[in-house]
DNA sequence: GAGTCTATCGCAACACGTTGCAATAAGCGA
DNA sequence: TCGCTTATTGCAACGTGTTGCGATAGACTC
């Protein structure tokens, strides 16, 4: 699937080449938002990239940091989802794909790689014949231990 | 479309009883807003219901129309979860829980009844020990005719 | 290097939802 | 019925994200 074994060149290295292999246009901002992106390792907000980036460079707008992360995503080196609260989350594709727990009452937040999750991915399969994603498995419901707090 | 068997009440008495055991107050614009909702069979949005609470009376505010649907969560009568573009739909408690997936090749959104979503729930606490919520199950990724097409 | 085409940028306005605060009014007791 | 307490409301401002549009500037051709 995804996941290339060769980590040849820098995230920005291998956006370039294939903004450019679509007939688009690499453009300084683009290469700073790709900068921020990697150095942000693994989850941020869309409010916390526009505000690295803008840190970074004054003049750059929440419209074009958006517009770049929805480029991104549209190439495949970098997923997003939406976090309990409605916020969106970027992740990168370097990052392996996993879901998201929530506990409703404690409010942890765990993640679940992909061995965790295959069994939960083959019973959605099952049950509905959707081959659900894991980038955008993100689920809420109660820890083990509210669980047993509420029990006693 | 359902009816519960036993009318006994409508929502907005059932949930004036539940409000006022709570020593808080029951007003106008709760009447409304229960009804709105009420009329509403099934999901809509927090937009539509401000829009159609405001059609109703157009004095009323959105923060009155939010700060009342949290009312009804905590109280057991409503749910809300983010749809895939992270905007907020509301359910009604008399509408059984259910999930969603949402395909992202065709778009096609299809509700998961407890009786289908049983078995991912079951894999869900085995792999993790959590005890999800079948009203937050949001889950994206192929349905089975954009997977054979993508097979093709 | 100059000219052309158009993707991208920055701005401004909008949409949805949330929060703080002062004014209002629901509910209760005298 | 009147007055008191305080939950609730409406307003205004904010935070996050999206969209339309004119201006800018990559990339390509000659």
């Amino acid at each position: 699937m995804k996941h290339s074994p060769e980590p040849q060149g820098s995230l920005a290295t291998r956006l370039q080449a294939a903004v450019q292999a679509r007939g688009q246009r690499w453009t300084e901002q683009r290469q700073l938002i790709a900068d921020v992106l990697a150095a942000s390792d693994g989850h941020a907000t869309g409010a916390e990239l526009v505000e690295r980036v803008r840190a970074a460079d004054p003049s750059a707008t929440p419209s074009t940091v958006y517009r770049t992360l929805d480029l991104l995503e549209e190439l495949g080196f970098a997923t997003h989802h939406h976090g309990v609260d409605g916020r969106e989350t970027y992740h990168l594709e370097e990052v392996v794909a996993h879901g998201h727990v929530h506990c409703n009452g404690c409010g942890a937040e765990v993640e679940l790689d992909a061995e965790v999750a295959k069994p939960i991915l083959a019973a959605i399969e099952r049950a509905t014949g959707y081959a659900a994603d894991l980038d955008h498995l993100s689920l809420q419901g109660r820890c083990p231990s509210c669980r047993a707090a509420a029990a006693r």
